[in-house]
DNA sequence: TCGATACGAAACGCAATCGTATCGAAAGTT
DNA sequence: AACTTTCGATACGATTGCGTTTCGTATCGA
């Protein structure tokens, strides 16, 4: 191939552009590529050589994010829990890490396919390996036999999410939720 | 007072397109005055008399909602909780009444005068009165004396809430889950 | 009936953003 | 050294929406 190569730094730094904006709770009906450009420090014509609209350049940047995901221990379940929610709760303080849930929760009605991709790319293995912990709980018999597992992952991860969207950026979410809410729907709201 | 009256029609027409296009999922941003003005049949020109911007106009709108709050037994607190979250499911389902959720998770960061007047208006008050049903609870003890409220609330809605955005316009929540949710909240997962 | 005000429609100038085109300079290959 | 492609910058016409103004008509109170 001839001619001077494309260069590494300006594409990670549109995707970076981007994905920060995203962050920031920009939706992609809002994100302009001429805020991309200005913000990466580069030309238009260097984003459309690339990618032929908006979405495009949305779907791959957040396809380059590589959110690691825990590892659950295995041997207590209240400990797994925990870990999971504290995951989210310390990523929801990360601008980057906010691309998920604002794509997530913001996106799903308008750009389907978008939503889709995302959803299986990021949210299902997290979902899926949340439900392992809860499931393993119950063949140990730590957890009811006869517990709704796709209810208490509602639960659980459902509250983490709200709490988070709606303290807003600004504000933390408190650090000990993540114990709370797992200590609360393990021991049940019931007097005994 | 001389001169023609503002048509009441025209009023509410405006309103009423404001708050359908918002529980269909418009933003603020991308609402747009000429758009309200089409879909309600009206000229600019009466919308700009009335309020001075778009945000003017969205906050009168979302203030007009009247959603009828639940009146709570205050015998039973499971059949309170129940139909506290059985009301969020089925507004859920109604266009109209997604403009509560779509403002208060979408908007917060990008409006935040509007979020928190609506927050008062709309999300405080009835958070009270569910937060009011558990404390009844916990006094009649029928609930855990030390029961954390705020996370029991958090845990409750939150759940329906994330199922409601997640699952989209298209889809329903189904029937069943606020008994479900306060079933499994009640007993608690842990085995005994 | 008359004067005042609201009505819907249309046009205004302004700003933002779209996607494209053009520029000279830079950075590679052959 | 010659050639090719990308670079950032800039300008372009088109489109959209803003908030204002103007228009002739409609509808009220006095």
């Amino acid at each position: 191939m001839r001619g001077r190569p494309r260069s590494e730094r300006a594409e990670k730094a549109i995707v970076d552009a981007t994905l920060d904006m995203i962050g920031e709770g920009v939706t992609v009906s809002e994100l302009s590529i001429e805020a991309v450009a200005t913000r990466a420090g580069v030309g238009k014509t260097t984003i459309y050589r690339r990618w032929s609209n908006k979405e495009d350049l949305v779907v791959d940047s957040l396809a380059t994010l590589r959110l690691p995901m825990p590892e659950p221990g295995g041997t207590d379940v209240r400990a797994d829990l925990i870990m999971f929610l504290e995951v989210m709760r310390s990523e929801s303080g990360e601008l980057r890490n906010r691309c998920v849930t604002n794509i997530a929760m913001n996106e799903a009605d308008r750009f389907p396919d978008l939503y889709r991709r995302f959803r299986e790319l990021v949210i299902e293995p997290r979902r899926e390996a949340f439900r392992q912990v809860l499931r393993r709980g119950v063949a140990a018999g730590e957890l009811r036999a006869d517990l709704d597992v796709e209810v208490a992952m509602l639960m659980l991860t459902g509250a983490m999410i709200s709490q988070t969207k709606m303290s807003g950026p600004a504000h933390r979410v408190p650090e000990d939720l993540p114990t709370r809410l797992v200590d609360e729907a393990l021991r049940g709201f019931r007097q005994r």
